[in-house]
DNA sequence: TTGAAAGCGCTAACAC
DNA sequence: GTGTTAGCGCTTTCAA
């Protein structure tokens, strides 16, 4: 591969200085017409294109996001992580702005660092999704002075913001709304523990049942780890046990199909015998049989709100670093009335 | 933010020159076992990190992949970019390159070209996906001498190659699938004509039904344009004006799910009165009801060989530039025999 | 074993 | 309007 024509070349050619050149081609106006068409000619035609790295590096100027993230893995199930990056790159682009990626898992953390990597990197600032509270690397990004935004993890600090949906008021919605159809013992399938949404989806559970004095029970949370595979489990576990309970409130709609996969094993229909919800509104959600009542995120709104946030933080803009994304509760068949009928398994 | 340290302050330090400290952080042998030591807990100590774009400056060499893809767009329903993106991801940091994204759309495209984004960024290659055989941009990195693999397009040049699954073999081998459970009057629902899986998808549909001598009717291939609302209102027309087809193929899951929706609101039972089949395996495809028997492909692997035989091309080697994933057959529920019963909706 | 000097491709004072 | 010079942070001959 010969190597791409550099500025120089351009120079020569058009028997001007480099100097001439660059100034010529970044629109600054103490260039001469002829001068500038003529290396606008010569550019054009030896396919002349300025090498981006030399010029940040002399520039000292970054025009780039980085977007730090966990849970980027082979098999998943739901596009989360795609819609975010998405609206990452939509705002991205409005500011002319690149994006860097760096995807990391349990595996690879040890290696290499955030920070080593927004250095190496030069990043103007970076967007951390999916990075557990407790990571090791976090704090280091945290307590670094380089510009950051958290999706799903609450923070404010000086040069660092969060995004994400209210998820208390959203749960307390979802637990509210099951309430509000007569359900009265409720059992609530958490994600993990680590993670700050599940604490938060928790709080928001507990604080409906509690004003609505619906039944507060330790054995009505499950222990789901946002993982359909184990929710099936759990609920196959579960529910012969508590015939009872006629609601089964779920942290993520891929537990709320395992569930409905146990209780269709279980023969316990849905939503007539057990009324069943999720949450994050995942493009499955909306084809099951039936179709999953779930709260909806809008993921790529996180993605942008939270790149619109680093960009006025690395402006020195004084703007909240807590930006809360609108959140839906929407009603699809999973989950039913109780109003009337006693739909109780016992 | 104060700035980082660089390898000059690291030199100060340790009293040698930034020779010596370059040499010491590299790995050279000809480091005074001391020096190295000193330099090293200086490094440690002030948390310096060698800036890679100053690096990749002067060493002339890159070592990062370009992503160039089309059809990240919000509220796709599908998984297929996160997959092959994990993919590349990991073949990557197999032998330690990096992955620059660049996401074009139609309204970008006359912005910045391909080739214009790879050198910028001084990219040792490109993997294209998603991108149309037409593309004005498309011919520029073809006939460029930067290394290059396009996923799901075939190409075979000197320094372009192509990964992506059989796309005729499999979709004939769906169609003798549907042979062989007894249809006759099979309909194919395609994708976009733009697209070369379609094209092959549709030879391979053409030659199982001829091989099996059964009726190849122009209007029996439908136009779907890989889109679920196109193919449910070209389902909703045509099945009713075709009561003796028994089965649609779909050249992917989208557009089977329309089709299925179809199907549920004439009162058409699947796959009793009709069977429908997909094209690709998305997660949803194992939710609907009936679940969706298609062709899974492994977008993952697709990822993973594209960097593999990108990086194979960069380092020069004599490697085939056409690679075959694996695809396979996946029954499940929407499609049936109808060997001895008449499912006709006549 | 170490350092001086040149240079990667580019921009930005500062002169002319 | 244009060129000269210095330098971004780093690696790499070549000498010492």
């Amino acid at each position: 591969m010969n190597k791409p024509a550099n500025i120089r070349e351009v120079a020569r050619r058009a028997g001007v200085s480099i100097t001439t050149v660059s100034r010529a081609l970044n629109g600054y106006p103490d260039v001469n017409e002829e001068t500038r068409k003529r290396i606008m000619a010569i550019t054009e035609e030896i396919g002349y294109i300025p090498n981006a790295v030399a010029k940040s590096l002399v520039t000292q100027e970054s025009r780039s996001f980085g977007f730090i993230l966990s849970g980027l893995i082979r098999g998943s199930k739901h596009t989360i992580i795609q819609e975010c990056l998405c609206g990452i790159y939509a705002f991205a682009r409005e500011v002319g702005y690149e994006v860097t990626m760096f995807p990391v898992d349990s595996a690879m953390q040890l290696k290499k660092s955030y920070m080593q990597f927004s250095r190496e990197h030069n990043l103007a600032g970076v967007i951390l999704q999916g990075i557990r509270t407790d990571d090791e690397y976090s704090r280091e990004v945290f307590s670094s002075d380089l510009p950051c935004v958290l999706i799903d993890i609450p923070a404010d600090r000086n040069r660092v913001g969060s995004v994400s949906i209210d998820n208390e008021a959203a749960s307390a919605a979802m637990t509210d709304y099951l309430l509000s159809q007569g359900h009265r013992n409720i059992a609530f399938v958490n994600g993990k523990e680590a993670a700050a949404v599940s604490t938060q989806r928790y709080e928001g559970y507990v604080s409906a049942m509690r004003g609505a004095s619906a039944p507060l029970r330790w054995d009505y949370v499950l222990n789901g780890e946002f993982d359909e595979e184990i929710a099936y489990r759990e609920a196959l576990r579960f529910l012969p046990e508590h015939p009872e309970v006629t609601a089964a409130y779920c942290a993520s709609d891929l537990m709320a199909i395992g569930v409905m996969r146990a209780a269709a094993e279980l023969g316990i229909a849905v939503p007539e015998q057990l009324s069943v919800t999720g949450f994050d509104d995942i493009p499955i959600a909306a084809y099951t049989t039936p179709s999953l009542t779930t709260i909806q995120q809008d993921f790529f709104l996180n993605g942008y709100e939270a790149a619109r946030m680093l960009y006025d933080i690395i402006q020195g803009k004084d703007v909240p670093h807590r930006k809360k994304t609108p959140h839906r509760l929407l009603e699809r068949n999973s989950a039913g009335s109780i109003q009337g009928g006693s739909p109780l398994r016992t």
